[in-house]
RNA sequence: GCUUCCGUGGCUCAGUUGGUAGAGCGACGCAUUCGUAAUGCGUAGGUCGCCGGUUCGAGUCCGGCCGGGAGCUCCA
């Protein structure tokens, strides 16, 4: 690979080179004259590599990493433009993130015109072309320097380093910020960005803090990558469950009924009760799960038992006062503690274990109002949940075996590739939001993380995820906006049944506290469907499809064959309507092209008199005349055996 | 709960500096009975989210509330 360096001269690699690589070489050699900037103790100019030529495919990663440094340099950028417009706001921190940058500013809340004003000011500042320079203080001067600046919150933040740390800050034309680097030689170096939006932030994340003011930017190294960015931004928003499902008629809200609470339209609903049906045949069937039907409400007695009472009050919804009413009852946030009632009916023996409770149960969650979002994040929601109960020595195989149904659903819905997985553990830091002790924990932890890797099966560890009685697996997905929202989840607790006082009779006859998991196969129903719509688009695969197949008789004339076809496919269990308006055909295939659905089935006089149909896709477009046993054959195995058959692109229309 | 943006017929949107509303799609009616992405003509439909204020006059300005989007915090 070749780099071409700022001062013309060129420079060859044999191999392809990380920036870093590249970074370590030039700072030995030539390079320091014509270069800023530090990456990892090494002094390069990124701007000249990532700009070297187009060709030399410098490694994906290091491209990211080359972004990272435009971007907080964008954010050094943007601090400068508000000190400059808003002399007395205070810098806080602005690193750079996933899709850009933002910086938090103690001031007063930005509005989308200060946005823009602070975007030419930005401007003006990489037009000006300030080099970065980096200079390091003791930490004492560093103090002193920051606390004459007037920037209180650089000053914390100095304090929190090393005693005898080096500070190090970066001189950008005047402006001086605290920052480890490494940054851009030069402001010019930002050669695209754009200010997305501002809100509210915390002061260290803490809500007991500073109010702050965060703006959201992005930076790229091309215009062209900025605009193809913003146009992603935009067709993710086209595919947002939000939109796609309201304008599909799957649900809508209603003011008066309230946040938080969507209503399923005739479509929603009967996507909803496909995948119930199949979720809990699935595991009645062949999982070995028992279900059950317990109550939607309880007494706060209950409560108290499980802890939610005392830990969770403020979340669930509350029926009565304590004060004036003799019974206080709650809407059910969870159903652990009804199918532990089930599970306690009766004594069990470790030949029981393990026992499978499934429920496919509404729940209640009192959200804070600002919460409420789409199906994702909702007030009442429905999830086909499941307690197994199972003895201590069953507990890495029930384990697994949860995580193989997960991954077999997942599959099967074309979605095991969008997913992550997530260790969720506790916070040692913060022990008294959870049951039990380090040790506890230690082994609990060690059974789910063991279990992940000998699935091979790739993930990362999250301090303080944990439900208060016990570490997760669970599985997340990325909505359209790039936000994460937990689908799935495997729970071990070793625990709560010591609260209800459960327990099974091993072969000696004694009583022994069991283990239990609590588990998901799939998230809950609203959250699901949501990520199925913004999978695919409202294209979903025909199983699913709450219409899957229209026939459009080319005239009235053809409107009895149509009825025969529409009993024949309804008989072989097909969702089908029949679009017998007065209207053109080709009237008839737009809107049902428009209404995504799989199968167009054109009927008029050839097909009448020989038992055909004229079958449309949405796969593959005009499929031709077939024998009506033909097609109900083909469409009732891609329905059993839930294909996902591949788009074809048409070229007309949409 | 907080920050910010938004709320005009069923849907998508227009509505210049305040002078009591428009379009397209859809719905309905009539005509057309049609071969693979929009047949023509006509009709109806809005107390401009709700409440209050400023004003001779408010969709347009101000305040509060309700609802929606994005973000923060939270998420059993």
């Amino acid at each position: 690979m070749k780099i071409t360096l700022k001062d013309g001269s060129v420079k060859e690699y044999e191999q392809p080179m990380s920036v870093y690589e590249i970074a370590a070489d030039l700072s030995e050699g030539l390079a320091r004259a014509a270069c800023a900037g530090e990456v990892n103790g090494s002094v390069v100019d990124l701007r000249t590599v990532i700009d070297s030529d187009a060709s030399l495919n410098i490694v994906t990663a290091n491209d990211a990493e080359g972004l990272r440094v435009i971007r907080h340099t964008a954010s050094h950028v943007l601090a400068e433009a508000v000190k400059r417009l808003f002399p007395e706001a205070k810098v806080t921190i602005g690193p750079a993130i996933e899709d850009g940058f933002y910086y938090d500013f103690d001031a007063e809340p930005f509005s989308r015109e200060d946005l823009d004003r602070l975007e030419d000011e930005m401007k003006k500042i990489i037009k000006e072309g300030h080099e970065l320079t980096r200079f390091t203080l003791p930490r004492d001067e560093a103090v002193k320097f920051m606390q004459e600046k007037g920037e209180p919150f650089k000053v914390e933040l100095i304090q929190d380093l090393p005693e005898d740390a080096e500070i190090s800050f970066y001189d950008q034309g005047g402006f001086v910020d605290l920052c480890a680097g490494p940054h851009l030689m030069s402001t010019k170096g930002i050669k695209a960005f754009k200010l997305i939006s501002s809100s509210m932030a915390y002061w260290r994340g803490d809500a007991s803090k500073a109010r702050l003011q965060r703006i959201y930017g992005t930076a790229f190294n091309k215009k062209e990558e900025l605009a193809a960015h913003l146009e992603k931004l935009e067709d993710a928003k086209r595919r947002d469950h939000n939109r796609l499902g309201r304008e599909m008629e799957l649900f809508t809200t209603v003011d008066v009924i309230g946040q938080g609470l969507p209503l399923f339209m005739p479509k929603g609903t009967k996507m909803i009760m496909k995948l119930q049906r199949w979720i809990e045949d699935l595991e009645d069937k062949e999982w070995g799960y028992v279900r059950t039907r317990t109550p939607l409400m309880a007494k706060s007695d209950l409560y108290k038992i499980s802890g939610h009472w005392d830990h969770y009050k403020e979340g669930m919804f509350v029926l009565g006062d304590e004060e004036k009413d003799k019974e206080v009852f709650a809407l059910r946030p969870m159903t652990c503690p009804f199918q532990y009632y089930v599970y306690k009916n009766s004594q069990r023996s470790y030949r029981d274990l393990p026992y499978r409770m499934s429920e496919t149960s509404t729940l209640f969650r009192n959200e804070d109002s600002g919460e409420m979002h789409g199906l994702t994040r909702v007030r009442q929601f429905t999830i086909t949940e499941a307690h197994n109960v199972i003895r201590p020595d069953q507990a890495e195989e029930e384990i697994r075996n949860c995580l193989h149904l997960t991954l077999y659903i997942l599959k099967t819905l074309g979605l095991q590739d969008e997913v992550t997985f997530r260790l969720s553990k506790w916070d040692p830091n913060n022990r008294e939001k959870y049951l039990g002790d380090e040790a506890y924990w230690e082994t609990t932890q060690n059974a789910l993380r063991q279990v992940l890797i000998e699935e091979n099966l790739p993930f990362v560890e999250a301090d303080g995820e944990a439900a208060f009685y016990g570490p997760k697996i669970d599985t997340q997905a990325k909505n359209v906006y790039g936000k994460e929202d937990t689908m799935c989840t495997v729970q071990l607790d070793c625990a709560i049944a010591e609260n209800f006082d459960m327990y099974y009779i091993d072969q000696n006859g004694d009583k022994i506290r069991p283990y239990i998991i609590h588990r998901t196969s799939l998230g809950c129903y609203e959250r699901t469907l949501a990520w199925l719509i913004e999978k695919y688009a409202g294209k979903f695969p025909t199983w699913l499809c709450p219409e899957q197949v229209r026939i459009l008789p080319i005239s009235e004339k053809y409107e009895e064959y149509a009825q025969k076809v529409k009993k024949e496919l309804e008989a072989n269990g097909v969702d089908v309507t029949v679009d017998g308006r007065p209207e053109k055909i080709g009237f008839k295939i737009r809107e049902a092209r428009l209404a995504r659905l799989p199968y167009m089935l054109v009927v008029g006089e050839q097909e009448q008199s020989q038992e055909l149909v004229s079958v449309r896709s949405r796969f593959a477009g005009d499929e031709g005349q077939k024998p009506l046993s033909e097609f109900i054959a083909q469409i009732c195995e891609e329905i059993r055996t839930k294909q996902i058959r591949e788009e074809q692109a048409e070229n007309s229309g949409q």
